[in-house]
DNA sequence: TGAAAATATGTCAAATATGACATACAATCA
DNA sequence: TGATTGTATGTCATATTTGACATATTTTCA
């Protein structure tokens, strides 16, 4: 596991706090993580691209902004179903998801 | 909407007793749905093939053979979260999960 | 500039997902 | 057959995720 990984995960509030720690996370784990990254950043980039506020995108998703924001931040308390769903009310298609989730977000 | 989709879903446990609530579902919490079905049927095929029971894939993902039981039964109480990592503990890819994913579960 | 709009961050009660357990049912096979 | 193994179903206390809210910070632009 590089360095440039680990801060990475640690920028977006991942606790990985301690190397011991962040050694725990499985390579499944890390994989997950990986396609949450990847979706909360074509979420960002999808809603940029149809320039809506994250307030816009809350009221399609009948959600909040702060959660949007957490979204986008790629926070761990935010789940799969809620990326996917966001990016579903914004029109993206079964067939970007796939390709969202087979993108490795983070060099191995 | 088919009658024929229709019954899949109450099949699976869905909460779609009614028509109304049924018409209720939007757009993209069908794709939604169908996108975890489909996580679930392959979840299932995967076990087959790799002859592994239940309780063993339990172990793997540190969870319980009930609840792998109803993954694979699509019940709504199981996030896509818990489905893919089931994916990934039984050796599943990322484009092995994209193809999942892009895959419509149910006729249209 | 400065104020308005957008975004970020922190918190929390309510909603949902979770593993564990008991137990029912089904399949396998000696 | 029945006994063993595997799967399904129901329940529940606990854990996680949620939308909402307040408020801080940043961006935009007149």
């Amino acid at each position: 596991m590089k360095q440039a990984k680990r801060k990475k995960l640690e920028a977006k509030g991942w606790k990985v706090g301690t190397a011991a720690e962040f050694l725990g996370l499985s390579p499944e784990e890390e994989v997950l993580i990986d396609m949450k990254l990847a979706l909360a950043r074509h979420m960002k980039a999808l809603r940029t691209r149809k320039k809506l506020s994250q307030k816009d995108v809350a009221k399609l998703l009948e959600s909040s902004q702060s959660r949007v924001a957490k979204m986008e931040a790629g926070e761990p308390s935010v789940s799969m179903d809620l990326l996917v769903k966001a990016l579903l009310v914004m029109g993206a298609s079964q067939k970007d998801l796939a390709k969202t989730i087979a993108t490795k977000s983070i060099a191995a």
